[in-house]
DNA sequence: CAGTGGTCTAGACCACCGA
DNA sequence: CGGTGGTCTAGACCACTGT
């Protein structure tokens, strides 16, 4: 791993370990470069990742104050897999697999960037959050990318599968996010009444190289559904 | 404004403006630094802020591909203002203020991060798209940072009078989104029938100093809302 | 004043891509 | 192989904070 990844993850771990207490202060950039004995632009590198994604703030003549510690739920602005925010969040969360298939077919509503799909893995998956059934996942894996998915992968997750066993760099995604009434199948597996809305997240995600990974569908439960962000102002 | 700034918005401009198209590839590093006569390091800092915006994708050995244009509608991943949105979108849409008064306390729901405010600027504006009632915004600005706001800074953007007229840098933001059916104001102010449901993102805006500048709610029609986001992973 | 973070430089080496 | 972007360095100067 690149040295400021390196410190990213070190400073990270003593966050969660809460070595650091929001309101105080990390070691100064000088203090860090002599801890890690490298330059001070690759310290600043780290430093600045923990600001932008919420962790610290960079206060000009003062220091690195660290924040108070968010619960992302869902977050749109990131790209996470589910497993990795029940892990993260410590939800008391079961996994269904529905289907995994082959299908030459992907769903109008997907294809939003205009790009096209031959063929794909279709991966229908339940969350269920303390007991309760509470999202579903449609994915389409490019399957000229992943040429199978083992049930295992499907049940763990998917994220890891592409990024641990197969070696491939998720990279972006572009997400859309819209309020929808529920659907037959919604009502199915979810057993909720008629009319329920439903928020309904579609994206579209992409390789390091640009490729094309995957279309995925998540619906939510309305009435269950908190998504907490963190965003910074970029002027 | 800093140098990187300056080539952020240069390329931001032509790419704008569509001098390149998507597909199309950014002149190379080395042929940025001889343009705008800058080493390396402050190119790479323009054009990894366009990466990490979705405006471009930089690929190892190839170079710098525009990525389609994308419509930021909403985003909750970014800090952006009505205002912005309404002009990045082309959008045909009116604002009325609505109220204007100082108070003194603000509602529960608001205080998400155990922070509080003495007193506040109590803003209440409706967004009409198209001629339609679609957004009702509470803003509640923190007096001890804004003491006065004219209605025309309501009327126009608060975030242009606070950042251009008071000199105030905006920085931060934290946003939770959830979905619940229509208030009796709602259904006053937006003219739409009982348990319609609506958007709710209630947000805390922060200054560069960290201090705090304002309480957010902003609740949308829920058949009305739609968000596009883009997000970059970060392992 | 000393210490902090923000910007910028000139140079180095590397991994990747395509011809 | 030359060109691309990714990482890293050692140093400089600046603006801001607190004492």
């Amino acid at each position: 791993m690149d040295k400021y990844q390196m410190i990213y993850q070190d400073i990270l771990a003593d966050l969660r370990e809460e070595k650091y207490q929001p309101g105080d202060y990390l070691p100064s950039d000088t203090k860090l470069v002599m801890r890690y004995g490298v330059s001070r632009e690759t310290v600043r590198k780290a430093m600045n990742s923990l600001a932008e994604d919420g962790y610290v703030q960079r206060l000009k003549g003062k220091g690195t104050l660290v924040l108070a510690k968010k619960h992302f739920i869902f977050p749109v602005s990131k790209i996470e897999s589910y497993r990795e925010l029940v892990d993260e969040m410590q939800l008391s969360s079961t996994n269904d697999v529905l289907k995994i298939t082959l299908v030459t077919t992907i769903p109008q509503e997907l294809r939003f960037e205009g790009t096209t799909l031959e063929q794909a893995i279709q991966v229908v998956r339940r969350r269920n959050v303390d007991g309760e059934p509470t999202v579903i996942d449609y994915d389409y894996i490019n399957s000229s990318v992943v040429t199978e998915i083992p049930k295992s992968a499907a049940q763990d997750s998917l994220f890891s599968y592409f990024e641990n066993q197969l070696g491939l760099t998720i990279d972006y995604a572009i997400k859309h996010i819209t309020v929808e009434s529920a659907s037959v199948e919604d009502r199915r597996w979810l057993h909720i009444p008629e009319d329920t809305a439903m928020v309904v997240i579609r994206s579209e995600t992409h390789l390091a190289d640009n490729s094309l990974l995957s279309f995925t569908e998540s619906r939510h439960r309305a009435d269950r559904f908190t998504s907490v962000e963190f965003a910074r102002r970029h002027k």
